[in-house]
DNA sequence: CAGGTATATAACTAGTCAAGTATATATCCT
DNA sequence: AGGATATATACTTGACTAGTTATATACCTG
C-alpha cells in the first residue's frame, strides 16, 4: 500500500508514530515499550522511513527514529474537506478549538490574539447542506 | 479490517466519500463518476455504513448516501498529537488557524482569545492497541 | 401482473501483507 | 581480534480483502 493512508491503517504502526509523537526513540525502546519482535518493529519503520513518515539518525549502534510532518499533514489536507460536517456547531467547534490549540501556542504567540484573524468568513449559517 | 483507519485506506472508499463530502449521491451516481462496476460500489458501501463513515436515506428505488462525522472525526482527533510538528513555524500556523477557522467562527468566538485554554494534554492518545 | 430499473449479496479468485524464524551486517567493548 | 549488542533483511506462511460474475431483492411503471 503506498499511500500514507495504507501505512497508517496498520495499528502496529500507528502506535509507533504515537510513540514517536512524543520523543524519539531507538528501536529496542519501541520495542521494549509496544511489547513487539525486533524484526516486526524494524520492519514497520522500514515502511514509515521509505513513506516518509520517520527518519533515523544513526547513533551508534543504535539508530534513533523521529517523526517527520509531511505524510501526516497530507492525511490532515484530504480530511479538510469533510470538517464542515462537524463544525458546523458550537460546541463542536469548541472542543476542536480547544484539541486544536492545547499545547502548541508557545508564548511567542500568545499576543496574537487567535480570533481576530482577518480572513473572509461570511457568516456561519450553515447553508451548504447537501441536497 | 475494522478501524476507521483500515476503511479509509482504500482509494475507491476514499474517492466515494470525497464525492460525497460536495453532495449526497445515490449508488448509480457514484457509480457513473467513478467508473466503478456496481457490486463493488455496493460492496464498499456497506462497508462505510457499516463503520458509521456514510448513512443511507431511501427515496424510491435509490439509495441516496451522505456522509457521517463521526470516523472521520477520530481520525482527525488521532491527528492531533502530531499537529505539533507542523504548526511550530508560523506561517504553518497561520495557514492552518486560516483553514480551521474559515466559515466556522461565528462572532461568538471573536472575542475569545485563542492561545488561552488550559487543558491537560496527556500523552499518545491510543497506545494500548497491538495485536 | 409483467418487465425494467436500482441496489444488495454470494461465491470464487488473485493479490497483498504482517508475523515469525533464521540469518546477515554493523558497532561497541575488553 | 572476538564476543556481545543493535538493527536490518530473506523467506515462508496464513490471513485478509478487493474485484468479478452471477443472482437475489425491492421498487416502479404501464
Amino acid at each position: 500500500m503506498e499511500t500514507a493512508f495504507g501505512i497508517v491503517a496498520e495499528p502496529n504502526r500507528r502506535a509507533i508514530l504515537s510513540l514517536l509523537a512524543s520523543a524519539e526513540r531507538s528501536v529496542s525502546e519501541i520495542e521494549g515499550e509496544l511489547r513487539m519482535s525486533q524484526p516486526s518493529v524494524s520492519k514497520h519503520l522500514r515502511v514509515l522511513r521509505d513513506a516518509g513518515f520517520v527518519e533515523a539518525r544513526v547513533e551508534g549502534q543504535r539508530r534513533v527514529y523521529h517523526i517527520r510532518a509531511e505524510p501526516l499533514q497530507e492525511i490532515d489536507a484530504w480530511l479538510e474537506p469533510f470538517r464542515r460536517f462537524w463544525t458546523k456547531h458550537v460546541d463542536a467547534l469548541e472542543a476542536h478549538l480547544n484539541r486544536m490549540e492545547k499545547g502548541n501556542m508557545d508564548s511567542r504567540f500568545r499576543g496574537n490574539d487567535g480570533g481576530a484573524r482577518g480572513n473572509d468568513v461570511g457568516e456561519c449559517g450553515n447553508d451548504g447542506e447537501l441536497e
